[in-house]
RNA sequence: UCCUCGGUAGCUCAAUCGGCAGAGCGGGUGGCUGUUAACCACUAGGUUCGAGGUUCGAGUCCUCGCCGAGGAGCCA
């Protein structure tokens, strides 16, 4: 049975067959008698050709009037030619205007600023570049969800909407719920910890908020976080799992999407890197070897954006650092079993500057001493009462971690900026379109 | 919140020491039978972000404000 119309990634298959597309007129070039129509449909784009000698007069000067990304209904017959990157080239046999613009489409050819493309990203995603990176993100969100599926984990969501703080109350977005105040969700792990006592393998994924006042290349305030928590895994094991998620990513982005890395002019030999193992560092040595390459960072601090650009750059490939002190650190996290002043956690570096995608750590599973790092960081204990529950009944050691999407994405097609791994970033100055 | 930079045509940007506001793209008109951000010719297009101030004269200097970007802190 015929389809009413061809996806034009289907069509160097249907050579020598009269199709009909549907599509958007991207460019059109012309040369007196004869029209170039550049279109797209979403799936791809074909250059569609029109001679004036061939087609109806009437056609051929509706086929001039037409203004950028007009929606049309081209027909023709599908013709190979060595001169269209796609091999093939539809020969215009017929042509219905679905709805010509009555203004110029914002968007030219020549380079915009950043402003001008954001307050035009509904439009803006239309564009080759935005094309490929959303296809991207979408294998990488596929890859990561079918990794986790077959290796037996349970899909478990989180709410976005919560009354409960998870790790303190700067960096939340408040709301009013009904008669009491109700935060959105900036991670959903402690969810995923209780999912985990009932599942053993679980993650969740989902969006997330945070309401800091960041302005840099790698902070959003809405973004999305996949988060695995595995019950009867330590610190080692937790690592070990974040090692092959990410290599399976990486490898499959790189099996299935290597026209959109092209597209981006990505050097995909840095991807080609990232295999097992990654490197490892203890937090100790990374503040030293920072301090052989200038960082003046004190021990005991948290590292910053520069010290983890300059870590990532001694490497080929993605690096952990381990087991940071317990004072930088969030609540839960399990004390260091040979340092009480250290917990057992890892950040995963991304290498070429691109740092931080993934921070996990095991989670403390000792119900007394939870309690008492709630009290030392002053955070509401009534709002951790069923989380001081799991540690109750039937406590368990277990791990996991959160990793940003959008930091992956920004990587793996090696963005400048994180906006662009969003089809509608969300930044501090920022809520429309 | 702090530091730095910017705001000139629809868009991207020029404008020397404070001295006639200019180009490319896009638009319009015409030309071109293989264009690839097509090309060629002509053409229209301006409250220089706003409010004050200095000056014979301000896009340019000063003050305040608004908007945006880059970075820091924090984090994924």
């Amino acid at each position: 049975m015929n389809a009413p119309w061809t996806a034009i990634k289907d069509l160097p298959s249907a050579e020598g067959q009269e199709v009909t597309v549907k599509g958007w007129l991207y460019n059109m070039r012309s040369s007196g008698k004869i029209h170039f129509l550049q279109l797209r449909d979403g799936s791809g784009t074909v250059q569609g050709v029109m001679v004036k000698q061939d087609v109806p007069e009437e056609l051929f000067v509706v086929a001039k009037g037409l203004w950028l990304e007009a929606s049309v209904e081209v027909t023709g017959m599908v013709r190979k030619d060595e001169r269209a990157p796609s091999g093939v080239e539809l020969t215009v046999t017929g042509l219905v205007v679905l709805q010509n613009p009555t203004d110029e489409y914002p968007i030219g050819k020549k380079d915009h600023g950043i402003d001008f493309l954001l307050d035009h990203r509904h439009l803006w995603l239309r564009s080759s570049r935005q094309q490929a990176i959303m296809r991207i993100r979408d294998r990488i969100i596929w890859e990561a969800r079918s990794f986790l599926h077959d290796d037996g984990y349970l899909l478990v969501d989180s709410p976005i909407l919560s009354g409960a703080v998870g790790e303190g109350a700067s960096g939340l977005f408040e709301l009013d719920y009904f008669d009491e105040k109700a935060y959105l969700a900036q991670t959903g792990q402690l969810y995923a910890e209780a999912a985990a006592a009932a599942f053993g393998k679980v993650y969740c994924f989902g969006p997330t908020f945070r309401a800091e006042k960041s302005k840099t290349r790698r902070h959003l305030t809405e973004f999305w976080m996949l988060e695995p928590e595995v019950a009867f895994y330590g610190h080692k094991e937790n690592m070990d799992l974040q090692e092959r998620l990410v290599c399976h990513i990486v490898a499959r982005v790189l099996e299935h999407c290597r026209p959109e890395l092209r597209m981006l002019e990505r050097d995909t030999t840095p991807l080609e890197n990232v295999k097992p193992p990654f490197h490892h560092l203890q937090y100790g040595e990374a503040i030293d070897m920072l301090h052989r390459l200038g960082s003046e960072t004190p021990y005991g601090s948290d590292l910053g954006n520069e010290d983890e650009t300059i870590l990532t750059q001694q490497f080929d490939r993605p690096v952990f650092i381990e087991c940071y002190p317990k004072k930088v650190k969030a609540f839960y996290m399990k004390e260091h079993p040979e340092n009480p002043d250290l917990v057992l956690c890892d950040d995963l570096l991304a290498p070429e500057g691109y740092g931080e995608i993934i921070g996990g750590s095991q989670r403390e599973d000792d119900y007394d001493r939870l309690l008492s790092r709630i009290r030392e960081e002053k955070l509401p204990e009534e709002a951790y009462d069923w989380y001081l529950d799991l540690r109750k009944y039937g406590t368990f050691v277990h791990s996991g971690f959160g990793m940003g999407i959008e930091r992956v994405v920004a990587w793996v097609c090696g963005l400048q900026h994180i906006r662009e791994a969003s089809p509608w970033p969300r930044t501090i100055y920022r809520l429309n379109p």
